[in-house]
RNA sequence: GGAGAGGUGGCCGAGUGGUUGAAGGCGCUGCUCUCGAAAAGCAGUAUAUCGGAAACGGUAUCGAGGGUUCGAAUCCCUCCCUCUCCGCCA
């Protein structure tokens, strides 16, 4: 949520930026209700004072039968003012909350995803045989097994298997190490003259399941298009840890000692894919469910930005680590999402497919997310002032397994083992 | 799921209809004292919003929402959460 003061005061700026991102605000309706609503305002604080006022005077007495009656008649008064203060009040929030948060202005114009652009590029190898997409390498039953899930649950459902589990554990313990030492942290933040805080990330199993009013202090992902509602409960399936960590510390005021929270967070994740019918139907791209480890950094607003680059930089160093091809997008105006002011992805390059597709991407939200988290925190002079929040992925699992299928496959239909992870499963060679 | 007890400021805790935004304590901040520290003493210490340059003042907030009342932290209703016992269970 945007700060409706902030759009009091940059009512061209507020309609040209939200352009950017392909929203049209309706800045003159917004400030027009915010006005009626405080044009209304002192009055009825005038009669709540007077209603204060009278009610005091009877602390050793007993009220007259007037007073009793002009006390009757301001509570009347006070309650119709206060419904209409309230449904204008409704009708303002609707219209805020469909104001996208404003990108910084590094963020590159554009219309669509076509104009992200590509800051670094990682060619691939050339292979001297034909790249088999990941669902072909191997047969149905040894690594995935798609045609059964979808007996037992549905389509996008899958069960791995075998080795690719294994290398799914392999992964997240390599991950846990890394991030939760501070010397590798305090390495990734000299190499980027970064001037931030060289904690570690602190690893966190999230609920898998959010109620209602948590999901949409979120500000992300349309709830109804992209997450399973419970039937009986008022609860949402976890579309991401991001929706349950972010909110961890809704309604509540921090002190800047605290300051920056990381967490690694891993989850469990639940998407309807609505509208996506047709798409990424073969293997394991585009799943109903996949596990995903991701960070979340509650920074102050001076070292968000910073924090921000920072996770680019774990993301980087994970991809090349896995020897992955992959390409460095800095998102458009468009494609950045409502709640962020910038945002970066990385694809990583599929052989069989013969394409860079989306398996990162890192969102700076500034402060547009707390604001509406009410997630605030204490300054060393005591004031109080909104939180910025930042989330990126370090691996979402389907897709970076899919990944290392399609790159470290050998032409006999093998799929090797990333020498980085050999540590870490075991002595296996090959899945 | 059944029965019961609760949810008050950063924390503990008092408060069952009337200057209670909330006693007292702890913590924290400042000052006094001290060479310094501790101790002690004094003062300050919620958030949001409106007015104001500020001082300050108004309004709202005692889990959330609604109700009763001239007046609600206190009474009533609904919901949420926590704890105890029983049941079930990884």
């Amino acid at each position: 949520m945007i700060d409706i003061q902030y759009i009091r005061d940059n009512k061209e700026l507020v309609r040209e930026k939200s352009q950017q991102k392909g929203y049209e605000v309706d800045v003159d309706s917004i400030i027009s209700l915010d006005d009626q609503i405080r044009s209304k305002i002192p009055a009825i604080e005038e009669i709540l004072k007077q209603r204060n006022q009278l009610a005091s005077q009877f602390s050793n007495s007993t009220p007259t039968q007037d007073q009793i009656e002009q006390g009757r008649s301001l509570k009347e008064q006070a309650s119709v003012m206060e419904s209409e203060i309230n449904d204008l009040k409704k009708q303002l929030q609707t219209l805020i909350s469909g104001v996208p948060n404003m990108p910084l202005g590094m963020v590159p114009l554009g219309s669509s995803e076509d104009d992200n652009q590509v800051v670094k590029k990682i060619e691939p190898l050339e292979l001297n045989f034909e790249a088999k997409n990941h669902w072909e390498i191997v047969d149905e039953d040894s690594l995935i097994d798609k045609t059964r899930a979808s007996k037992v649950a549905g389509s996008r459902f899958v069960y791995l298997k075998g080795g690719l589990v294994r290398l799914q554990f392999a992964i997240i313990n390599w991950v846990m190490d890394k991030l939760s030492d501070e010397e590798f942290i305090k390495q990734l933040i000299a190499e980027n003259n970064l001037n931030i805080s060289s904690k570690p990330f602190v690893p966190v199993l999230p609920p898998g399941i959010v109620n209602t009013a948590s999901y949409h202090a979120t500000t992300r992902l349309d709830a109804e298009e992209v997450t399973y509602k419970l039937a009986y409960d008022d609860m949402w399936m976890n579309a991401s840890a991001e929706h349950s960590l972010c909110n961890m510390y809704q309604n509540e005021i921090l002190l800047e000692s605290q300051l920056p929270i990381r967490y690694l967070g891993y989850a469990t994740s639940y998407r309807r894919e609505a509208g996506s019918y047709g798409k990424d139907t073969e293997g394991i791209i585009r799943l109903h469910q996949f596990d995903k480890l991701e960070m979340e950094v509650f920074s102050t607003p001076n070292t968000g930005l910073d924090e921000h680059k920072l996770m680019v930089a774990i993301e980087e160093y994970f991809v090349n680590s896995l020897k992955l091809p992959y390409q460095l997008l800095e998102k458009c105006t468009a494609d950045i999402g409502k709640p962020n002011a910038k945002g970066m992805d990385i694809e990583v390059w599929f052989p069989g497919q013969k394409k860079y597709r989306e398996t990162h991407s890192a969102d700076y939200m500034t402060d547009y997310q707390a604001r509406s988290l009410k997630t605030r925190y204490r300054k060393a002079d005591n004031s109080v002032e909104f939180v910025h929040t930042n989330d990126a992925t370090v691996f979402a699992f389907s897709r970076i397994l899919a990944a290392i299928m399609e790159n470290y496959q050998t032409e006999d239909g093998q799929i090797l083992v990333p020498d980085i992870l050999k540590g870490y499963i075991g002595g296996m060679e090959r899945l």
